[in-house]
DNA sequence: TTAGTAACTTACTGTAGGGTAATATTGCGC
DNA sequence: GCGCAATATTACCCTACAGTAAGTTACTAA
C-alpha cells in the first residue's frame, strides 16, 4: 500500500467510480454506503466528507455519466445531414457509450427507472435532450405530441435492444445490431426480413 | 364496517390489490409491509397469514398481472392473419390493458426493471411469451437472433410509449397513438410524416 | 522538527421496517 | 346458545443501515 491517502479530489473521482460499480450490482436501496466505503479501501465518514448523503452521492453519478452519454449521443445526430444517417450515427454512439460503459447503461437505465422521481429527472433530461436533438431534425409541419412519441419510441426501443445485446452479447455484433435497429426505425418491419434472405 | 372479517379468498384478493396499490406508489423497496396492511383495514399478521414474505407477496402480484396480460397480448396476436394486423391487434391489447389497469402497468415495467433477478423473471416470461407469438408469426428463414432483437425493440417502444403516454394522456387518443405506433414497427419513420400532412 | 491541517478511523446513535409468539374475537355449524 | 376453528390483534424482537461526534494519523510547508 503505497500511497493510503489521496487528495480531496483523487478520492472523490475514486468513490464515484466505485460507487457506480456497488449501485450497479445491487441496485441504489440494495447498495450499502458501507460497502461503497470498504471497496473503496476507506471508512464510511469519508464517504460522508465527500457527499452529503446516499441521495446526493448517487444524483452526482447520475448527472454526471447523463451528461457524458446526452454529449455523444446528440453530437453525433447533430453531425449528420440527413434523417436516416441521423438515426444510425445516433444508434451507433449509444451503442458506442454503452459497450464501453456497461456498469453506467445498467445503472442509469435499468436501476433508476423504478426509483426515486428525483432521479428519474436525470433521465428525462437525456430523452428530452435526445428528442429535442431530433425534433430540430425532422422537418415538423405535423403534429408535435406524434413527433414526441415517435422519439420516445425509438428510444425505448434503444433501451430494450441495449439490455438484451448485454445478456447474450457474443451472438450479434454491434455493427450488425445498430444496422438492424435503425433499418428498423428508419424502414419498419415490413422491410427487415427481405434484407436477410440471401444468408 | 358491515363485515370486518372475510373469508381467507375474500381477504387474499383484497390484500392483493391494496398490494399492488401500494408497491405501485412507493416501489418495492419503499412499499412498507405496515402500510399494506393499514389500508386493508388489517394488521400485518394477516398479512402474513397469507403470503410468507415481502418477496412472496410481490412475486404473487407480479404473476398473476403478467398471466394477464400475457393472455390478452397472446390471444390478440394470434387471431391475426397476417403480420401487420399482429402488431396492430398486439398493440390495441396492450393498450387497452394498460389503459384499465395503470397501476398494474407501473409495477411491471417500471418499479421491477432494476429489482431483484428473480422479480425480473416474470418480466423475461412476458417478453419471451410475447417473442414466441411474434416468431411463430415471422416466417422464419432468417437469422433468429435477429427476430428476437427486432422482436425485444418493438416491445421497448410500446413500453416507453406507454409510459410517455400515462403521463400526458389527454394529448393523444389510444387509437391513434396504437395506429402511429402500428405504422412505425411496420412501415417505419419514413413512411409516417406523409400520414399526418393533410391535417 | 515541529506546528498545522487535511485525511482518515473508531465507536457510536437512531430508527425503519421485516417478521413472529402469544392472545383475543367473531361467527358458523349443530 | 354453545363450542370451536378460522380470523384477527397486541406487543414484541432483531437486523440492517444511514448518518455522526470525537479522536487519531500522516503529509506538508516553514
Amino acid at each position: 500500500m503505497a500511497t493510503r491517502r489521496l487528495t480531496a479530489e483523487a478520492r472523490r473521482a475514486q468513490l464515484l467510480s466505485v460507487a457506480r460499480e456497488v449501485f450497479a450490482e445491487d441496485g441504489y436501496p440494495g447498495a450499502a454506503m458501507e460497502k461503497i466505503a470498504q471497496r473503496a479501501g476507506v471508512t464510511k465518514p469519508v464517504l460522508y466528507q465527500h457527499f452529503e448523503g446516499k441521495k446526493e452521492l448517487y444524483l452526482a453519478l447520475l448527472d454526471s455519466d447523463m451528461s457524458r452519454l446526452l454529449a455523444q449521443v446528440s453530437g453525433a445526430i447533430e453531425s449528420a445531414q440527413d434523417n436516416p444517417s441521423r438515426i444510425r450515427k445516433g444508434l451507433a454512439a449509444y451503442f458506442n457509450y454503452i459497450e464501453a460503459n456497461v456498469d453506467s447503461f445498467r445503472l442509469l437505465f435499468r436501476e433508476t427507472m423504478g426509483a426515486d422521481p428525483e432521479f428519474r429527472e436525470s433521465i428525462d433530461r437525456f430523452h428530452d435532450g435526445v428528442r429535442i436533438t431530433f425534433q430540430l431534425a425532422h422537418e415538423t409541419g405535423k403534429s408535435l405530441e406524434l413527433a414526441e412519441l415517435l422519439a420516445r419510441g425509438i428510444m425505448g426501443m434503444s433501451e430494450a435492444a441495449a439490455t438484451w445485446w448485454l445478456d447474450r452479447k457474443q451472438e450479434i455484433e454491434k455493427a450488425e445490431l445498430v444496422e438492424s435497429l435503425a433499418e428498423l426505425a428508419w424502414r419498419g418491419l415490413a422491410a427487415l426480413p427481405r434484407r436477410k434472405e440471401d444468408e
